[in-house]
DNA sequence: AGATATTCCTGGAGGC
DNA sequence: TGCCTCCAGGAATATC
């Protein structure tokens, strides 16, 4: 499910229910995700102040007033439920604040992360530091720069979370489309006319993603905690064989280092 | 450097 | 209805 705007709508969301507010109660309901929750993560969190909800590529931010930052990622399936009216099999870390509020995070696939670092190292933890820019700051001069040299087909390149942070399987086929790329052409061999189509189109895509999901915020706080994509707004993605938004060609499916990719073979040559 | 495969998991979709 | 296979929004790792 999660790609940036995604987690942006999660973020915005938790930060309605949790800034500000103190952290009565953690309940880890198993020991790991991906991997191990850090040591000591419910004693670090217990009877802390939410002093910050914030965002780095797909990385989700929770600071505290104990100089520590829970940084969470969703994989492949992960999500927070908001004050949910039961607690099912999936939902593995539980949150309860002193407005008596739970927020749950669940995540069946458990390809998820949660790791607690201080706050002061944040910019320089491993995951974090290594991230690209945001897309929606990507400059063309930027892009073509990370871009250089590289032989690698753009589709690959761009689900590089070093190049640009955030970006998933939808979002780099939806920009690709709309930046009239062929998904299979050589990163460092694109026109500078293209370059800038593409860093339009990142920025573009992301920002009216983002907006699309801040207008479902209201629902967010359903207890199965649904947020979705808006599918009908896709032009490419899971939409093979139908006929491309722009000029009606059949969407084409094909394979790039174990993903799907969906594109126009007319409209992105 | 790049490409490919594999791994971690569960659940939903579709075929028979 | 049930059983099977395939596939999925991510990302680290290994191997050629």
């Amino acid at each position: 499910m999660p790609e940036l705007p995604e987690v942006e709508t999660t973020v915005r969301g938790l930060a309605k229910v949790l800034l500000g507010r103190e952290l009565r109660r953690v309940e880890l309901r198993r020991a790991d995700l991906r991997r191990a929750f850090p040591a000591g993560l419910g004693q670090r969190l217990t009877g802390a102040r939410v002093t910050r909800l914030g965002r780095r590529g797909k990385y989700g931010l929770i600071g505290t007033d104990r100089g520590d930052t829970m940084v969470f990622h969703l994989g492949m399936s992960g999500k927070w439920r908001i004050d949910p009216k039961e607690i099912g099999p999936h939902d593995h870390l539980l949150l309860e604040t002193d407005e008596d509020l739970i927020v749950v995070l669940n995540d069946p696939r458990r390809f998820g992360s949660v790791d607690l670092v201080p706050t002061a190292e944040l910019d320089d933890w491993g995951p974090l530091a290594e991230l690209g820019p945001e897309p929606g700051d990507i400059s063309t001069a930027d892009l073509r720069e990370r871009l250089r040299g590289r032989a690698a087909p753009i589709k690959s390149l761009l689900l590089d979370q070093r190049i640009v942070a955030g970006l998933g399987n939808i979002y780099v086929c939806e920009a690709l489309h709309r930046a009239h790329i062929n998904p299979k052409r050589s990163a460092g061999r694109l026109s500078p006319a293209s370059a800038e189509r593409l860093a339009d189109a990142i920025r573009d895509v992301i920002g009216e993603a983002i907006e699309a999901g801040g207008s479902t915020l209201r629902d967010y706080a359903r207890p199965n905690g649904e947020l979705g994509y808006f599918s009908k707004r896709f032009a490419v993605y899971d939409r093979e064989g139908q006929p491309c938004l722009s000029c009606e060609a059949p969407v084409r499916r094909i394979v790039q280092g174990g993903r799907s990719t969906f594109y126009c073979p007319k409209c992105q040559r």
